[in-house]
DNA sequence: TAGCAATATGAGTAATCACTCACAAAATGG
DNA sequence: CCATTTTGTGAGTGATTACTCATATTGCTA
């Protein structure tokens, strides 16, 4: 049920990079395709089945992709890198003293949640079903690495708090996805994602 | 790869109840073979490698499940139901002033975890392939309300902190699951914990 | 001990899976 | 224009899947 017929079993790059506009035009409609799948979470995510939603032949698909585990990959590697954008943007143009920057990163990785709710909860629960664990905990890593580098705040606080706010997002995006533009729900958060800072990050 | 062939989609629950000894034998290691099958993530979790593992033929599989859905559901159930108890314990013979019932939440569910590490963290993370999110939802909401019930803390505060707690001991459970018998961390978890109440629950 | 219900078995079927390969079509560069 | 490269195709293969059913075995009860 979690991975059948022993497909290619490590293999999680693609296998080569379009050169036409075409071939980009595969891919992409490969990723669609993918991302559909996972969101309704009917049809397998099997590459047959991706193949038929994204209106390409199946020999197409494995030019592109060793197996459906690439192709998840490859989202999980798209839905990482959008939080890491939203993360650097907010830390970029950060008026160091005007803003309350724990608040506006809080802002920021709950908009990148909300704003494709279905497939983010899919993605983070399946990525342990395809053995990609470890690639969402490298990233959560070097997110906490990074908001540490720019603010000065110790790491290990900052990793604790990253945890516990995307274990609230996700649970809460699995049972009340309603509840997370919610301004009481994002007051509730902030109050845990400062928990975890014995020295007053930004006391209100 | 998530769910082949169309397996009865629906159907998690058991067919037929034991009567027998022997009967409550190939049950048991149906559930073990689950687990262990779980466990290793290295083995398809179908129904055929199922009865392979636990020593038992593929039609009295069938007889007691419908499919490797229910066997699923069936190990969620156990961990919920475990998860349950160990709080329950702790709840039931609290001499209610003198201890810190919220620190003997927290060492009893980190312990529930830590017990089983890999299969825990398979379980919460394959559960949504399975469609078998809202099973662990609603686990949560239950346990949050049964301990605001008899603390008499706000249940709002109570979820937003399980779901804190949770994603805590969960993401650590995967990346550094030897953190989880740290005292520091356990001091940290305990801060996140803390963060939701506003009215000071037990001031240290 | 005889009979009946409960249980265990595993070969067998049809569907679906991953994945390849020989070939056709389209684009590129000269 | 043509040769070469890049891209797209989909039938086909063998493996694995879910699941059934006729049959054999075991345990209970009278």
């Amino acid at each position: 049920m979690v991975s059948r017929k022993e497909p290619n079993p490590s293999a999680l790059k693609p296998r080569k990079a379009p050169k036409q506009q075409r071939a980009t035009k595969t891919v992409e409609a490969i990723l669609e395709a993918g991302a559909h799948i996972l969101e309704q979470g009917v049809h397998p995510f099997t590459t047959n089945h991706i193949a038929e939603r994204a209106g390409v032949s199946i020999g197409s698909l494995y030019q592109y992709f060793p197996g459906a585990n690439s192709i998840m990959a490859a989202l999980i590697e798209k839905h990482v890198a959008d939080e890491r954008d939203a993360a650097e943007a907010v830390l970029s143009h950060a008026d160091n003293a005007k803003t309350d920057l724990l608040r506006e990163l809080l802002l920021a990785f709950v908009k990148a949640h909300a704003d494709a709710p279905r497939l983010t909860a899919r993605l983070h629960a399946l990525a342990a079903g395809f053995d990609l664990q470890q690639h969402l905990a490298a990233a959560r890593d070097a997110q906490a690495a990074s908001i540490a580098a720019v603010t000065g705040w110790p790491e290990a606080d900052v990793l604790m708090s990253v945890m516990a706010v995307e274990g609230v997002v996700l649970a809460t995006l699995a049972s009340r996805p309603e509840q997370l533009k919610s301004s009481v729900f994002m007051d509730r958060l902030y109050a845990i994602a400062r928990a975890p800072f014995k020295t007053a990050i930004r006391p209100e």
